[in-house]
DNA sequence: GCCGTTTTCGGCCCGACTGTTTTCAGTCG
């Protein structure tokens, strides 16, 4: 079982004790587990094979570590298979309805027999659940939109979607409530997660009521699901979310930071703040002895407050940080300002839009100091791909072309495929004349995780592939991850020399964040690059940045923050030796 | 179920909002 999956039954198995009506802290535990696992950047076989003790991961401790295990070997949980046994099949389908807990789930399970949700919108229709005691008519209908919600909605949406949207919401805010102080994005958006549930919007104003009428008036609000004195949550008409909290300026601080997330963050920021005979809200930091509330304009005096370094959203994951900030271990991570090259970009050579003039006249006015010029090898046909012959002719325009429009270095690279067989599209002496060589997968991506990761290694193991591109080739929402052991894979990289990228492109970012962060641990060379297919597409490079500022990277773990020159020096490098050489040019 | 520079037992984050209630339980984030 790999880790996802091992996440997955520990999250089935807390809902399942939810409605068993087990102790709330024995559900935390295994959901805190579920969370914790889902963002290992190490795989748990893998772990277990070296003979890791899984009890020294935060939340994970004696029964938890011996139920993984049990998992791992073989494939199944007697303890997940007997819990499961006790409750109807659909049920967990129920509960996943918002405002549906466990309690009501429960009562309506056993007093009227609803087990999916199909039982569930009958027991509506009827109305024999508006008859049950404590459970009227409101809260029939309440259901009853949610189910039709659910129905509609897309799940969690990538956070290239949701940032326009939050960006659009917020302008509108602005121009109706002239009284708005501060108005930011917290949440998800904030920490730059991948996927977004729901658009979290953190405000002050002289006039709280006036916002959040304005938000709950909109043209585009479906549905108001909550609306208070500080806060009020709508359905927009896309199925998106937005919930909004307006306070009183002195608390901005507390409330962003609450705000902001994530859950098992804010528990352990409140952990800490017991710790110190504190108590810490959303509206400041009590002292318990006083009862004196300190109250925080911004961020950082909060956290220092709390004898801790301020630590980025990106890091709030409730995975250590906090632990960090108290020893002063918070990393200065890398921003796209540090980024200095881009090194995977398509012209109109193969499938870009643009002429490669215009990419490159792009590049040059964001301030990059080099890029890469990496077309599609031969194989792509369907994207144009460049024959050997086209090649040649393509090697000299980026030639020309550096000579002629001047102050940015070009490279001349290619985005070559690696084939289902392992071999490569173009033989070594054509890749030895090129500056930079990424060797991508575009195909037989059904292939079994050992075909897979043998192919990759393969690739890596050619003297002349400077780096993998978007490693496990998904798009977010739309195709799956390959399968690979992808821990042999860092290995390899480390190993042999390669880079790997994270694909800056909004639909794939990948690696992922977690897989950057196993990278960088073994001191792989990180390239963030924006795979631009348009000149507007070198604006993404701050979603890759995003991606690894969450992998804990600072400037010192990306390749293309190097100055040219050092980076030329890296590229004359031996491969075999680069990772030594990396680790020397980027700290000097 | 996990965890410990005050603890191996006794704690475990904290407040807003809703609906159905006459004071609060359930749910959410």
């Amino acid at each position: 079982m790999n880790n996802a999956q091992i996440a997955e039954t520990f999250e089935r198995i807390a809902g399942l004790l939810e409605m068993k009506g087990e102790k709330v802290f024995t559900i935390r535990a295994y959901q805190r587990a579920a969370r914790t696992i889902e963002r290992l950047p190490m795989e748990l076989d893998a772990m277990l094979r070296e003979e890791h003790d899984l009890r020294e991961i935060p939340g994970i401790g004696k029964a938890i570590s011996e139920k993984i295990a049990e998992m791992v070997e073989t494939n199944s949980l007697i303890y997940y298979d007997r819990l499961k046994a006790e409750f109807p099949d659909g049920i967990l389908d129920v509960m996943q309805i918002p405002g549906l807990g466990p309690k009501t789930v429960r009562r309506l399970w056993k007093e009227l027999g609803v087990t999916d949700i199909a039982g569930l919108q009958a027991a509506i229709d009827d109305g024999s659940l508006a008859g049950l005691p404590r459970l009227g008519k409101k809260t029939a209908q309440n259901i009853a939109r949610q189910i039709q919600f659910q129905r509609s909605q897309s799940k969690r949406m990538p956070i290239a979607r949701a940032q326009p949207i939050c960006d659009r919401l917020i302008e509108s805010l602005r121009e109706q409530c002239p009284g708005i102080h501060q108005i930011v994005p917290g949440g998800s958006l904030r920490r730059f997660e991948e996927t977004i549930g729901d658009i979290d919007l953190v405000c002050t104003a002289d006039d709280p009521a006036q916002v959040l009428n304005a938000l709950a008036g909109m043209p585009n609000v479906a549905d108001v699901l909550g609306h208070g004195d500080t806060k009020a949550s709508v359905y927009l008409s896309d199925g998106i979310q937005v919930d909004l909290r307006v306070v009183h300026e002195r608390h901005f601080g507390a409330l962003l930071q609450y705000f902001s997330g994530n859950l098992q963050h804010n528990i352990l920021l409140r952990d800490r703040a017991n710790a110190l005979n504190l108590s810490l809200n959303e509206y400041g930091i009590t002292d318990r002895e006083t009862g004196v509330i300190e109250e925080f304009a911004d961020e950082e005096a909060l956290y220092n407050r709390l004898g801790l370094q301020y630590i980025p959203p990106e890091l709030r994951q409730g995975v250590g940080e906090v632990k960090a900030a108290l020893e002063n271990g918070i990393p200065r991570l890398v921003r796209v300002s540090d980024i200095r090259g881009d090194l995977h970009d398509h012209s109109d050579w193969s499938d870009g839009r643009d002429p490669m003039e215009a990419m490159v006249l792009a590049a040059k006015e964001r301030g990059l100091q080099y890029i890469a010029m990496t077309d599609h090898s031969v194989g792509r046909g369907i994207a144009n791909g460049l024959s050997v012959e086209r090649l040649e002719r393509h090697m000299a325009a980026v030639r020309r072309l550096e000579r002629d429009i001047g102050g940015i270095r070009l490279l001349r690279g290619t985005e070559m495929d690696i084939r289902a067989d392992a071999t490569l599209d173009y033989d070594d002496d054509v890749l030895d004349s090129l500056d930079w060589v990424i060797g991508s997968i575009h195909s037989g991506m059904g292939q079994d995780a050992a075909t897979m990761t043998a192919r990759i290694i393969k690739a890596m193991h050619n003297p002349h592939v400077d780096v993998i591109g978007h490693l496990s080739t998904r798009l977010l929402g739309e195709r799956q991850p390959i399968e690979a052991d992808y821990e042999s894979i860092f290995r390899a990289a480390a190993d042999t020399g390669t880079a790997l990228e994270i694909n800056a492109s909004p639909e794939r970012l990948d690696l992922k964040d977690s897989h950057a962060f196993r990278a960088r641990e073994l001191g792989v060379p990180l390239v963030i690059s924006t795979d631009a297919h348009t000149t507007e597409g070198l604006n993404n490079t701050r979603f890759g940045v995003g991606v690894a500022r969450r992998a804990w990277c600072e400037p010192h773990n990306v390749l293309n923050t190097l100055p040219f020159d050092k980076f030329l020096e890296y590229l004359h490098t031996p491969k075999i030796e680069r990772t030594e050489a990396f680790a020397r040019l980027a700290r000097t």
